[in-house]
DNA sequence: ATGGCTCCATACTGGAGA
């Protein structure tokens, strides 16, 4: 079973490259974000024809996070990420799969820092960790995946010296993190590849992508229950060079 | 230190992204 997240960054004018890497990929269940649609927007035709189902929670401009599904059934359980009725943006979706909780999540990128953004990030942040300390109690196979807007190491970035007071790197947003690994997840890309260099975005701006000047900021975390059936895992690259391209680069995980 | 690029909205410009 293989599993897969890609933040679009606007699923409208992705499309083509998304359908695109579909077929080439093949994944069974693609969690996806920053869709920047409102729900009727939402291109569940072509994405029907390309042989997927789909749940999807969007919204007008921003945000917006999408699970398709090739094979298997999908059963939703929770629509935006519980704790603040208040918080309104489109940016968890969770859903049962092939006996499997995947989480979808698109966590606020909280610049500038310090600011009112950043406190949002920390506040969005503890109430995911909220969450998943619930599903790690059920002790079942869980994956909580997507765009986490965390460097979570120094090897995580090209320059780590010019990112340390970023929302992405500051030690608040590694210590949430920290503290959500701490519950008993694995981020199963550094399962897979424990040294090696990997990035799963890069800048449009500054030829970023042709200097290798990226980030690791989409992870894979499996819960206990899951761990001991990844295979493989990785990053589809090549799909950053493509014409149109998203800034961040499709992730994956096979499971058996 | 700045700006570079790309997306979306109701649009010839600005906000957000990371």
């Amino acid at each position: 079973m293989k599993i897969a997240t890609y933040n679009v960054n606007g699923i409208r004018a992705r499309l083509p490259v998304l359908l695109r890497w579909l077929e080439q990929e093949s994944p069974d269940v693609v969690c996806l974000q920053e869709l920047k649609a409102p729900d009727d927007k939402f291109p569940e035709k072509e994405i029907e024809e390309a042989g997927y189902s789909a749940i999807w929670h969007g919204q007008k401009s921003w945000n917006g996070v999408a699970i398709l599904s090739r094979e298997y059934e999908m059963e939703e359980v929770v629509r935006g990420l519980p704790g603040d009725p208040d918080d309104l943006q489109s940016r968890y979706l969770e859903v049962v799969v092939n006996g499997i909780v995947i989480c979808c999540l698109y966590l606020p990128n909280g610049n500038p820092a310090p600011g009112p953004k950043f406190d949002y990030k920390l506040e969005w942040f503890d109430r995911l960790n909220l969450r998943a300390q619930e599903l790690m109690a059920l002790d079942i196979p869980v994956v909580i995946t997507g765009d986490f807007n965390v460097i979570p190491t120094e090897k995580d970035v090209y320059k780590p010296e010019r990112w340390v007071d970023d929302a992405l790197f500051r030690p608040e947003t590694r210590a949430a993190y920290h503290a959500l690994i701490a519950q008993g997840w694995n981020d199963a890309i550094r399962i897979v590849y424990p040294y090696d260099v990997i990035y799963t975005f890069y800048d449009y701006f500054r030829n970023a992508f042709g200097r290798n000047a990226g980030l690791r900021i989409d992870h894979f975390l499996l819960s206990p229950k899951l761990v001991d059936r990844l295979t493989d895992a990785g990053v589809n690259r090549d799909v950053r060079g493509w014409e149109k391209s998203s800034d961040h680069v499709p992730v994956w995980i096979a499971l058996k």
